[in-house]
DNA sequence: GAAATAGAAG
DNA sequence: CTTCTATTTC
């Protein structure tokens, strides 16, 4: 039975869902996770979604910042919103669902940026990054017996060599710092995660989810880096038949700087 | 000979660049004056006028509010820039040119909004809006033998009740207080100026160029004021053909709060 | 309601 | 470069 999942940072979910329908109409993913929809819970464009087909949404929205946002055409048996590092973030939203009797659990993850300097003790938005991440250690993908886990979202950190266009420039910048990548792959190890888009791209190849909007022509200069994820417990790799970083849509009318990430799978 | 003048307050030139080109396509003007352009002189999109034919810009702008522009086919002889009050504020615009031989002065106002409370003692705002008009009375319609001349903008005043959707409703509203009304109607007979838009609609017909954005069914409820308006020498009266009032724009989309109007001409 | 400004954040 | 939060203005 064919699934498939979407994670998009969409940078204001009211103000690019013309092109969230878009990507819904295009694709048609059973569930689409999003990020960064600086969205009040009491604002989110609900109808759109339930119009599009998609009935069922669980958001976890703040005022003017952050945001997450789950929406699916199966209806959802648990929701689960947690507050990592306790400050009240709107960073997390876990959904549970059953998909052609395979019950599977989603965790949708909006990592801190982390500011500009990559030095925890005198940039405090670092330090909640790692500390976040140092968190993020303990969400398993084996947690609930018999339940299969994905873990999406934009988490900020571009872990690998050609995770970025420029492994030698990036080494400084807060995404590709090596202390944060380290901290990025403990979390994923710790949690028995297995890295989908890697697992189906192979590692000597670039691969990019994020164009900054301060390059004009984001595509010639292609200046990208990989901070938009798709993790999976191990079950679940054998099944996984597509990843797809629909890079077009950075085109798309008033694009978002983040693509959507598609990952399909034939499940028994 | 055929001659079209246009007035707009367009609250942001940039903004609504594309409206303003749909104004001059499809009706052609030989002069557009504009109002709140909040453009900084070094900002103002001289490229797309050009393009549209209209070569000749004189701009009076400042940075985030108010300003004002005159763009024309034909070329201007003079440019003068008058700071009424003396605060700095870029509000009026006077340029001169020739249209089929006649000389044309056209004096381009953006007149203060005046605050909310319509008593000089205790509101700065309105205070100044009596001072400007009190400047105002000595431009005159006839300080230049051989020149006709006209003086167009928002005023920001509606001086007759039918200029205003309720006189009651208004008498005690800036923008149609007496003091402020019977102070333009002064400045306009001190400077010998008709009032043309008035010496083609019969003064018992209401008449309409702002709708505040505050309606949602600005076109239903119908609560406008005659903000914006021409006149003209004494010696233009017999040649004017036409006044129109695009009430249509108001229904663009993304509009400005205030529609053009165009008076026409057929000088001999 | 819809522009502008500024600063924070990405 | 683009989004938010505010404040101000009309």
């Amino acid at each position: 039975m064919p699934f498939t999942i979407a994670t998009w940072n969409i940078n204001s979910v009211r103000l690019r869902m013309p092109l969230v329908q878009r990507l819904l109409e295009e694709r048609k993913p059973d569930i689409l996770c999003l990020q960064e929809t600086k969205c009040p819970n009491d604002q989110f464009p609900e109808k759109a979604f339930k119009a599009l087909g998609y009935e069922h949404i669980a958001i976890h929205g703040q005022k003017g910042y952050h945001g997450v946002a789950t929406v699916s055409k199966q209806p959802f048996d648990d929701i689960v919103r947690q507050d990592f590092c306790q400050i009240g973030d709107a960073r997390h939203l876990s959904t549970r669902l059953s998909i052609g009797g395979r019950r599977l659990r989603v965790h949708n993850f909006y990592v801190p940026a982390g500011g500009d300097e990559p030095n925890p003790e005198v940039n405090v938005k670092f330090k909640h990054k790692l500390d976040f991440i140092e968190e993020m250690r303990l969400i398993s993908a084996e947690a609930e017996p018999g339940v299969s886990s994905l873990l999406v979202g934009d988490l900020n950190i571009a872990p690998f060599e050609t995770d970025v266009w420029s492994h030698k420039q990036l080494l400084k910048v807060v995404s590709h710092t090596p202390i944060e990548c380290e901290g990025l792959l403990r979390a994923q190890a710790d949690g028995r995660w297995t890295d989908l888009m890697r697992h189906h791209v192979p590692m000597d190849e670039q691969l990019f989810t994020w164009w900054s909007y301060r390059s004009k022509d984001w595509a010639a200069s292609n200046r990208g880096r990989r901070l938009d994820h798709i993790w999976g417990s191990q079950d679940l790799a054998p099944a996984l038949t597509a990843i797809d970083v629909m890079s077009a849509a950075r085109s798309w009318e008033r694009p978002s700087d983040h693509v959507p990430v598609l990952a399909s799978f034939d499940i028994a």
